[in-house]
DNA sequence: GAGTATCCTGAACGAGCATTCAGGACCGCG
DNA sequence: CGCGGTCCTGAATGCTCGTTCAGGATACTC
């Protein structure tokens, strides 16, 4: 039972891992059955034995990334100390040298879905949340460490985070110009803007 | 020939304007041609017979709309004095009390196609390059007038710009507390600190 | 080693949809 | 009138998938 018990969850983590890559390469509107199969060097009635149906495939696929990214994030946060070193920490995540992420194209797709279905609204507005409130919290610190100052930490809180979408939809449609290196500084550029302090 | 040569150009306006409702409704990858037909009330025959093909539909009508919102910004500008003033009339513009554009729904959905799509991906940065242009010169304009003081004129349009899309992006996901006021707020707030201005 | 559960395959099925098409109404013109 | 053009319809066509299914291998249990 050794082997056996593994190599099918093997099978089935190697399926999760070519879900991603096709969803990034064809997109959620793009990716089909045979696709996934094919990417996992498989059948595609392998793909629909696993995961009951392809949105369940594909709904299984995130949320396994989504996690492992703020788990990696929530313990990374944790074993570094001071608050201007954890946002050039998340600058840094953000911007895309972080492992799980890596694309921001797959939270673009999450958020055209979210217009139209209402789990995937859910999904994204509680991951949008965890990421704001990370940042909440370092910003939070900082205020209360006498480092960082702001008229309203909500707001540029709000704002850092809007940022950050924004300059990412730049980076993941490789607009001219944007590069990883340059959204991490402009966001800390910005970040120094809204909390008085040089980051 | 008078009534004759209208009512086919008054069809035409009519699905086009259909084409946006529903993409608006359903999305891109959501939206057939029967839908489009229906919201329009004609056949999917109709549809087809004036523009060649589904694709065709959604192009020219993306297309015709964004043609009338920038040709609609440039003029509001030109008739806006004073670069405050300017800015202030982008920010009521981008949180979406203009009549154009007012869903930025149609931007999502577009840069996802983007992600996917040659011609699509031109387009966008097209008009991306468009709207930052504007907002370039509103920001050259005020700093030469020495109203706005900023380190490098560049960096904070291209920030500017990136916020807009990150606010825009909560607004049109109806992320809770966010609203077309609040986005204006924080928007300006933000130009505020960037151009060192009170806006 | 027979029985059984788990894994896996690829062909077959059927739904959904863009596009085509055969025709029909309407109008202006000779 | 009759002819030809434009505009329009909705049924028929054909293709692209997701999903189902009949069957097979493999391995563990008794």
């Amino acid at each position: 039972m050794v082997i056996a018990a593994k190599a099918p969850e093997e099978r089935r983590r190697r399926i999760l891992a070519a879900v991603v890559s096709v969803l990034r390469e064809r997109g959620y509107a793009g990716t089909r059955v045979a696709d996934i199969a094919a990417a996992a060097g498989t059948s595609s009635g392998l793909v629909l034995y696993h995961f009951s149906s392809l949105a369940g495939a594909l709904t299984e696929a995130l949320t396994t990334l989504e996690d492992a990214f703020y788990d990696d994030l929530e313990r990374d946060l944790a074993a570094t100390d001071g608050p201007a070193e954890k946002l050039r920490h998340m600058a840094e995540l953000g911007a895309g040298s972080g492992p799980a992420v890596g694309d921001w194209t797959l939270w673009l797709e999450l958020w055209v879905r979210a217009l139209h279905d209402p789990s995937a609204r859910m999904a994204r507005e509680q991951l949008d949340r965890r990421w704001r409130s990370c940042l909440r919290d370092v910003v939070d610190e900082g205020v209360s460490a006498g480092v960082f100052r702001t008229a309203d930490a909500g707001d540029a809180t709000v704002r850092l985070a809007c940022l950050m979408d924004g300059l990412a939809i730049q980076l993941a449609l490789e607009d001219e110009g944007m590069t990883p290196e340059r959204m991490q500084l402009l966001w800390l550029a910005s970040a120094a803007l809204e909390l008085d302090a040089s980051v």
